[in-house]
DNA sequence: TGCCAGGCGGGGT
DNA sequence: ACCCCGCATGGC
Protein backbone atom coordinates (compact mmCIF):
# COMPACT_ATOMS: atom_id res chain seq x y z
CA UNK A 1 0.00 0.00 0.00
CA UNK A 2 1.14 3.69 -0.94
CA UNK A 3 0.33 6.37 1.51
CA UNK A 4 0.13 9.61 0.51
CA UNK A 5 2.98 12.68 2.29
CA UNK A 6 -0.33 14.33 4.42
CA UNK A 7 0.95 16.90 7.46
CA UNK A 8 3.97 17.62 9.50
CA UNK A 9 3.76 18.18 13.77
CA UNK A 10 6.03 19.38 16.40
CA UNK A 11 6.13 17.04 19.21
CA UNK A 12 7.73 18.77 22.71
CA UNK A 13 7.69 15.50 25.04
CA UNK A 14 5.87 16.48 28.27
CA UNK A 15 8.79 13.77 29.44
CA UNK A 16 11.63 15.83 29.75
CA UNK A 17 13.85 13.00 29.86
CA UNK A 18 12.43 11.68 27.00
CA UNK A 19 15.35 9.75 24.69
CA UNK A 20 14.24 9.78 21.44
CA UNK A 21 16.86 7.83 19.89
CA UNK A 22 16.91 5.11 22.43
CA UNK A 23 13.27 4.84 22.74
CA UNK A 24 13.26 4.64 18.68
CA UNK A 25 16.08 2.26 18.75
CA UNK A 26 14.51 -0.33 21.21
CA UNK A 27 13.37 -3.90 19.43
CA UNK A 28 13.62 -1.62 16.05
CA UNK A 29 13.66 -3.72 12.98
CA UNK A 30 15.80 -1.44 9.93
CA UNK A 31 12.92 -0.22 8.06
CA UNK A 32 11.72 1.18 11.61
CA UNK A 33 15.22 2.95 12.13
CA UNK A 34 18.36 3.88 10.70
CA UNK A 35 19.85 5.60 13.29
CA UNK A 36 18.07 9.02 13.03
CA UNK A 37 15.08 8.55 11.83
CA UNK A 38 12.27 6.47 13.21
CA UNK A 39 9.30 4.91 10.57
CA UNK A 40 6.41 3.35 11.64
CA UNK A 41 2.68 2.51 10.49
CA UNK A 42 0.22 3.02 13.43
CA UNK A 43 -3.43 1.96 13.38
CA UNK A 44 -6.62 3.39 14.06
CA UNK A 45 -10.22 3.59 13.79
CA UNK A 46 -9.65 1.22 10.52
CA UNK A 47 -7.09 4.27 9.28
CA UNK A 48 -3.84 3.37 8.27
CA UNK A 49 -0.91 6.29 9.37
CA UNK A 50 2.57 6.01 8.38
CA UNK A 51 4.84 8.12 10.22
CA UNK A 52 9.11 9.86 9.98
CA UNK A 53 10.14 11.33 12.74
CA UNK A 54 13.75 12.59 13.62
CA UNK A 55 14.82 15.03 16.24
CA UNK A 56 15.23 18.30 15.80
CA UNK A 57 16.67 21.27 18.48
CA UNK A 58 15.01 19.33 21.51
CA UNK A 59 11.72 18.44 19.56
CA UNK A 60 10.57 16.00 17.52
CA UNK A 61 9.28 16.54 14.02
CA UNK A 62 6.56 14.15 12.53
CA UNK A 63 5.51 13.60 8.95
CA UNK A 64 2.24 11.82 8.86
CA UNK A 65 1.36 10.13 5.65
CA UNK A 66 -2.02 8.48 4.76
CA UNK A 67 -4.47 8.14 2.21
CA UNK A 68 -7.63 9.51 4.12
CA UNK A 69 -8.69 13.06 2.73
CA UNK A 70 -9.43 14.44 6.01
CA UNK A 71 -7.23 13.74 9.07
CA UNK A 72 -7.40 15.34 12.39
CA UNK A 73 -4.42 16.67 13.30
CA UNK A 74 -5.00 16.31 17.10
CA UNK A 75 -6.22 12.93 17.13
CA UNK A 76 -3.03 11.90 14.64
CA UNK A 77 -0.68 13.49 17.47
CA UNK A 78 -3.00 12.18 19.82
CA UNK A 79 -1.60 8.44 18.55
CA UNK A 80 1.79 9.54 18.11
CA UNK A 81 2.35 10.60 21.61
CA UNK A 82 0.82 7.55 22.68
CA UNK A 83 2.29 5.37 20.46
CA UNK A 84 6.09 6.71 21.60
CA UNK A 85 5.19 7.32 25.12
CA UNK A 86 5.73 10.93 25.01
CA UNK A 87 3.77 12.26 27.54
CA UNK A 88 4.41 9.49 29.81
CA UNK A 89 5.81 9.86 33.69
CA UNK A 90 8.20 7.89 35.11
CA UNK A 91 9.56 9.10 37.54
CA UNK A 92 8.32 6.62 40.15
CA UNK A 93 9.77 3.85 38.44
CA UNK A 94 13.30 5.53 38.23
CA UNK A 95 13.16 6.22 42.13
CA UNK A 96 12.25 2.13 41.91
CA UNK A 97 15.23 1.66 39.91
CA UNK A 98 17.78 3.19 42.16
CA UNK A 99 17.09 0.99 45.25
CA UNK A 100 16.99 -2.42 42.66
CA UNK A 101 20.23 -4.39 42.19
CA UNK A 102 19.51 -4.35 38.39
CA UNK A 103 18.71 -1.57 37.34
CA UNK A 104 20.44 1.10 39.58
CA UNK A 105 22.24 1.73 36.36
CA UNK A 106 19.61 2.30 34.49
CA UNK A 107 19.11 5.21 31.23
CA UNK A 108 16.30 7.01 31.97
CA UNK A 109 14.20 8.52 29.15
CA UNK A 110 13.56 5.11 26.93
CA UNK A 111 9.70 4.55 26.52
CA UNK A 112 8.19 1.20 25.41
CA UNK A 113 6.46 1.66 22.06
CA UNK A 114 2.77 1.03 22.16
CA UNK A 115 1.75 -1.69 19.09
CA UNK A 116 -1.78 -2.87 18.57
CA UNK A 117 -2.94 -6.40 20.25
CA UNK A 118 -2.07 -8.90 17.24
CA UNK A 119 1.85 -7.17 16.62
CA UNK A 120 1.57 -7.34 20.49
CA UNK A 121 1.00 -11.14 20.56
CA UNK A 122 2.78 -11.67 17.87
CA UNK A 123 5.64 -10.53 19.60
CA UNK A 124 4.90 -11.98 22.98
CA UNK A 125 4.19 -15.58 21.59
CA UNK A 126 7.51 -15.72 20.19
CA UNK A 127 9.03 -15.34 23.41
CA UNK A 128 8.16 -18.25 24.45
CA UNK A 129 11.07 -20.99 25.42
CA UNK A 130 13.48 -19.14 22.94
CA UNK A 131 16.39 -16.86 23.33
CA UNK A 132 15.82 -13.32 21.94
CA UNK A 133 17.70 -13.69 19.12
CA UNK A 134 15.47 -16.69 18.13
CA UNK A 135 11.96 -15.25 18.64
CA UNK A 136 13.11 -12.06 16.94
CA UNK A 137 13.95 -14.06 14.19
CA UNK A 138 10.40 -15.18 14.11
CA UNK A 139 9.06 -12.19 13.86
CA UNK A 140 11.18 -10.68 11.38
CA UNK A 141 10.40 -13.79 9.20
CA UNK A 142 6.81 -13.40 9.44
CA UNK A 143 7.00 -9.30 8.29
CA UNK A 144 9.44 -9.83 5.48
CA UNK A 145 7.54 -13.29 4.33
CA UNK A 146 3.82 -12.46 4.77
CA UNK A 147 3.34 -9.07 6.29
CA UNK A 148 2.04 -5.95 5.17
CA UNK A 149 4.11 -4.33 3.19
CA UNK A 150 3.61 -0.32 3.07
CA UNK A 151 5.80 2.98 0.79
CA UNK A 152 5.50 6.36 2.11
CA UNK A 153 5.37 8.61 -0.52
CA UNK A 154 8.74 9.98 -1.44
CA UNK A 155 10.79 7.42 0.53
CA UNK A 156 12.53 4.13 -0.81
CA UNK A 157 12.17 2.05 2.55
CA UNK A 158 9.49 -0.32 2.87
CA UNK A 159 7.61 -0.36 5.79
CA UNK A 160 6.90 -3.87 7.34
CA UNK A 161 3.99 -5.02 9.55
CA UNK A 162 2.06 -8.30 10.46
CA UNK A 163 0.00 -9.56 7.89
CA UNK A 164 -3.42 -9.57 8.86
CA UNK A 165 -5.03 -11.84 11.52
CA UNK A 166 -7.87 -12.64 8.41
CA UNK A 167 -4.77 -13.62 6.18
CA UNK A 168 -3.30 -16.27 8.68
CA UNK A 169 -6.76 -17.41 9.05
CA UNK A 170 -7.12 -17.84 5.50
CA UNK A 171 -3.57 -19.20 4.62
CA UNK A 172 -3.85 -21.21 7.61
CA UNK A 173 -0.72 -22.25 10.50
CA UNK A 174 1.49 -22.55 7.71
CA UNK A 175 2.78 -18.75 7.50
CA UNK A 176 3.81 -19.23 10.84
CA UNK A 177 5.05 -22.19 10.78
CA UNK A 178 7.47 -21.24 7.90
CA UNK A 179 8.36 -18.43 9.54
CA UNK A 180 9.99 -20.52 13.06
CA UNK A 181 6.68 -20.20 15.46
CA UNK A 182 6.73 -23.98 15.70
CA UNK A 183 4.67 -25.02 17.77
CA UNK A 184 3.68 -21.56 19.24
CA UNK A 185 1.55 -21.42 15.72
CA UNK A 186 -1.38 -22.70 17.18
CA UNK A 187 -1.51 -19.75 20.23
CA UNK A 188 -1.52 -17.48 17.42
CA UNK A 189 -4.12 -19.20 15.66
CA UNK A 190 -6.58 -18.95 17.88
CA UNK A 191 -6.06 -15.41 18.66
CA UNK A 192 -6.48 -14.45 15.46
CA UNK A 193 -9.43 -16.22 15.52
CA UNK A 194 -10.88 -14.68 18.78
CA UNK A 195 -9.69 -11.42 17.07
CA UNK A 196 -11.75 -11.71 13.85
CA UNK A 197 -14.95 -13.35 15.31
CA UNK A 198 -14.94 -11.64 18.62
CA UNK A 199 -12.81 -8.30 18.61
CA UNK A 200 -10.60 -6.47 20.74
CA UNK A 201 -12.23 -6.16 23.93
CA UNK A 202 -13.18 -9.94 24.21
CA UNK A 203 -9.72 -10.67 23.43
CA UNK A 204 -8.23 -8.58 26.09
CA UNK A 205 -10.62 -9.94 28.67
CA UNK A 206 -10.23 -14.01 27.62
CA UNK A 207 -6.53 -13.96 26.71
CA UNK A 208 -5.73 -16.18 30.05
CA UNK A 209 -7.85 -18.93 28.92
CA UNK A 210 -6.51 -19.21 25.71
CA UNK A 211 -4.32 -22.43 25.26
CA UNK A 212 -0.62 -21.27 25.32
CA UNK A 213 -0.98 -17.99 27.00
CA UNK A 214 0.25 -17.84 30.24
CA UNK A 215 1.02 -15.46 33.13
CA UNK A 216 4.67 -14.26 31.26
CA UNK A 217 2.52 -13.67 27.84
CA UNK A 218 -0.39 -12.04 28.71
CA UNK A 219 1.85 -9.93 31.13
CA UNK A 220 4.06 -8.89 27.90
CA UNK A 221 0.75 -8.50 25.92
CA UNK A 222 -0.46 -5.73 28.12
CA UNK A 223 2.39 -3.75 28.80
CA UNK A 224 3.65 -3.78 25.01
CA UNK A 225 -0.73 -3.35 23.57
CA UNK A 226 -1.77 -0.83 26.34
CA UNK A 227 1.33 0.16 28.26
CA UNK A 228 -0.35 -1.68 31.14
CA UNK A 229 2.74 -2.44 33.52
CA UNK A 230 1.18 -3.96 36.64
CA UNK A 231 1.41 -7.61 35.57
CA UNK A 232 4.36 -10.15 36.48
CA UNK A 233 6.36 -10.53 33.36
CA UNK A 234 8.88 -13.35 35.26
CA UNK A 235 10.48 -16.34 33.05
CA UNK A 236 13.74 -18.41 33.94
CA UNK A 237 15.70 -15.16 32.54
CA UNK A 238 14.59 -12.85 35.01
CA UNK A 239 14.40 -15.07 38.01
CA UNK A 240 18.14 -16.80 37.39
CA UNK A 241 19.49 -13.08 37.51
CA UNK A 242 18.00 -11.91 40.27
CA UNK A 243 18.36 -15.23 41.98
CA UNK A 244 21.55 -14.09 41.11
CA UNK A 245 22.42 -11.21 43.28
CA UNK A 246 20.58 -12.94 46.48
CA UNK A 247 16.29 -12.73 45.51
CA UNK A 248 15.17 -15.68 47.00
CA UNK A 249 11.57 -15.36 45.97
CA UNK A 250 11.26 -13.56 42.68
CA UNK A 251 7.54 -13.25 42.66
CA UNK A 252 6.84 -11.45 45.32
CA UNK A 253 9.79 -9.54 45.20
CA UNK A 254 8.46 -8.38 41.58
CA UNK A 255 4.53 -8.05 43.19
CA UNK A 256 5.68 -5.99 46.26
CA UNK A 257 9.28 -3.86 45.21
CA UNK A 258 7.99 -2.76 41.42
CA UNK A 259 4.39 -3.00 41.81
CA UNK A 260 2.57 -1.63 39.24
CA UNK A 261 5.99 -1.18 37.03
CA UNK A 262 6.25 -5.10 37.00
CA UNK A 263 6.20 -5.89 33.20
CA UNK A 264 8.18 -2.61 32.95
CA UNK A 265 10.99 -3.56 34.86
CA UNK A 266 11.84 -6.85 32.89
CA UNK A 267 11.65 -5.16 30.20
CA UNK A 268 13.93 -2.46 30.80
CA UNK A 269 16.18 -5.08 32.58
CA UNK A 270 16.62 -6.66 28.69
CA UNK A 271 17.71 -3.46 27.21
CA UNK A 272 20.16 -2.39 30.12
CA UNK A 273 21.72 -6.09 29.92
CA UNK A 274 21.24 -6.27 25.84
CA UNK A 275 18.98 -9.42 26.61
CA UNK A 276 22.38 -11.82 26.57
CA UNK A 277 21.35 -15.39 27.31
CA UNK A 278 21.38 -16.28 31.10
CA UNK A 279 24.81 -17.00 31.53
CA UNK A 280 26.05 -14.18 29.99
CA UNK A 281 23.67 -12.23 30.86
CA UNK A 282 25.04 -13.48 34.99
CA UNK A 283 28.22 -12.81 34.42
CA UNK A 284 27.95 -9.45 33.25
CA UNK A 285 25.79 -9.06 37.03
CA UNK A 286 28.66 -10.57 38.41
CA UNK A 287 30.87 -7.90 36.95
CA UNK A 288 28.59 -5.19 37.52
CA UNK A 289 28.01 -4.13 33.99
CA UNK A 290 24.38 -3.02 34.38
CA UNK A 291 24.38 -0.85 31.19
CA UNK A 292 23.96 -1.63 27.18
CA UNK A 293 27.17 -2.42 25.59
CA UNK A 294 26.04 -1.16 21.62
CA UNK A 295 27.73 -4.03 20.19
CA UNK A 296 26.54 -7.38 18.55
CA UNK A 297 22.78 -8.16 18.12
CA UNK A 298 20.77 -6.19 21.05
CA UNK A 299 17.53 -4.53 21.57
CA UNK A 300 19.15 -1.41 20.80
CA UNK A 301 21.14 -2.67 18.00
CA UNK A 302 18.75 -4.99 16.06
CA UNK A 303 18.11 -2.40 13.43
CA UNK A 304 21.84 -2.46 12.29
CA UNK A 305 21.42 -6.07 11.32
CA UNK A 306 17.11 -6.61 10.39
C1' DT B 1 25.70 -34.38 16.81
C1' DG B 2 22.98 -33.11 21.00
C1' DC B 3 21.58 -29.71 23.99
C1' DC B 4 19.39 -25.66 25.39
C1' DA B 5 16.56 -21.27 25.16
C1' DG B 6 13.19 -14.74 28.16
C1' DG B 7 6.96 -20.72 28.47
C1' DC B 8 3.13 -23.58 28.87
C1' DG B 9 -0.10 -27.10 30.18
C1' DG B 10 -0.92 -31.51 31.90
C1' DG B 11 -0.10 -35.10 34.97
C1' DG B 12 2.26 -36.74 38.82
C1' DT B 13 3.12 -36.39 43.95
C1' DA C 1 1.34 -26.33 46.33
C1' DC C 2 4.98 -28.18 44.26
C1' DC C 3 7.96 -31.04 40.54
C1' DC C 4 8.71 -32.82 35.92
C1' DC C 5 8.16 -33.65 31.22
C1' DG C 6 7.28 -32.91 26.21
C1' DC C 7 6.84 -29.67 22.92
C1' DA C 8 8.90 -27.29 17.32
C1' DT C 9 12.52 -24.76 15.99
C1' DG C 10 16.99 -22.45 15.46
C1' DG C 11 21.62 -21.64 17.00
C1' DC C 12 25.84 -23.18 18.34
Amino acid sequence: MRLKRRMRIEIEPLDKKFNFKLTAAAYSFSWNYDGKHYRTIIKYSDRNIGVVAWEENHKIIVEVYSNENYLSKEDVEHEIRNHLGTDENLEEFYKLCRGDPLLKDVIEGIHSRKVDIWYASIIAVAQQNASFRQGWKMIWNLLSRYGERFLLEGLEVELKYPPNPRLILERGEQVLKDSGYGYRSRTLMEIAKILIENGEDFLKKNLTKIRGVGKYTYGLIMMLAYRDYTNPVIDRWVKGLYETVGVTNVEEYYRKYWGRYQALATWMLTIMLDAAPLSKAIERVRRGDLKPSFSGITPLTLWRYY
